[in-house]
DNA sequence: ATATTTACTAACCATTTGGTTAAACCTTAT
DNA sequence: ATAAGGTTTAACCAAATGGTTAGTAAATAT
């Protein structure tokens, strides 16, 4: 039975550890809440971790690796950018409503420690634009969408998706909305962003 | 001379509050580090704040007032939605490439503390969305642009102003800038992201 | 001149915090 | 059974942190 145990527990940190650093940062954090949370002693932590620093990091890289493939969804297949942006849009905006601390923690985290970005770009399976401009400019060639450059177009995408997440409060406050009727808001979003975009790239 | 001095003194603090409190958060600024950045001892801070919060609060008000009237720009004069659009953008990226941090100041504590919101709300001059609605549902009717719910308009020229600064080292890590070229691609963005709502809106 | 208020400082304090340790507790292999 | 090795806990520690205090220096009023 160890190896469940073992599991088990290393996991209920991890699991406690995602919720306190995502909703109150790393600095925000205590390691007695995590240790509460997971329903066990402190020092476990520390078996398991060693520290409050690699602690987070764990937290951070599992966070990290759960928001790449959603990005790829929209970098590395074939298919159209149109279809490109309808299908990673419905799907991102999905993905963020079931894990609405998520954009958030990583801003804020990648905001305050710069280093954090190189580290990630050495690991493998950091998302690259290179397929991606590669279409966007056949197509304009191809007289399919406007001249756009593709940079400010990706950028555009990540911004009009992740920012009802990340400046949630501001949303809500600006229109007005209770959680109910700001889940509508953004569930409406799946669709309307990328009728949106896609408006705004394609000739008519 | 007394006068003078405890302005520039308690100027002095605030200023220093600024440069740390949003480089670092609520929780990870620390008072001798705010008062070793103003150069002066650390039991001034509570005289003239009485307590970390507080300064905080202070630093906070002040942040979100220089904000505020950026909105106004777009919800409260009486030029075409196009020109809102334009002028807004032009002037948002303009004032934030002056105060990089703000942004992400803002969006963090209302992140961290719903209260904070709500105690904005309560102050006079809080942005107000209902004369742009009007002004975008009047524009509708007149065939001017095309359809869009006006809220979900809002949100997205927020979304696509705002978005840059917030996600910074994204966008440097996707687009693999230097602190150079990041500034001419935000620098681009100014007649760039107003071009891109209205081709999105305008009928053609 | 002198009393009084205001601005400022060095030293100190209580609490919190991340981290350690030594011993107890299981589980499993022999 | 028991030795061994991994797992868990309570108690403890040193450093850091926000905040206080008692007293000094400077300005202003009388």
């Amino acid at each position: 039975m160890r190896k469940e145990k073992e599991a088990t527990t290393e996991q209920q940190i991890l699991d406690a550890a995602k919720d306190v650093f995502q909703s109150k940062g790393m600095e925000g954090a205590r390691m007695q809440e995590i240790a509460d949370v997971a329903g066990i002693n402190k020092a476990m932590l520390h078996y398991y971790y060693r520290s409050k620093q690699l602690l987070f990091e764990a937290v951070f890289k599992n966070a990290f690796s759960l928001l790449a493939p959603q990005l790829n969804i929209i970098l590395n297949d074939d298919s159209s950018i149109e279809d490109k942006i309808r299908s990673f849009t419905f799907n991102y905006t999905s993905f963020m409503m079931k894990h609405p601390y998520l954009p958030n923690f990583i801003i804020q985290e990648l905001n305050r420690n710069e280093d954090f970005v190189l580290r990630l770009k050495e690991n493998t399976g950091f998302p690259n634009l290179e397929k991606f401009k590669a279409k966007v400019d056949a197509e304009i060639n191809q007289g399919l969408i406007n001249p756009i450059d593709a940079e400010q177009l990706f950028v555009n995408i990540l911004a009009l998706n992740i920012f009802p997440f990340l400046g949630k409060p501001l949303v809500k406050a600006f229109t007005d909305k209770d959680e109910k009727t700001y889940k509508e808001f953004v569930e409406r979003r799946k669709t309307e962003v990328a009728d949106f975009i896609i408006n705004s790239i394609k000739q008519t």
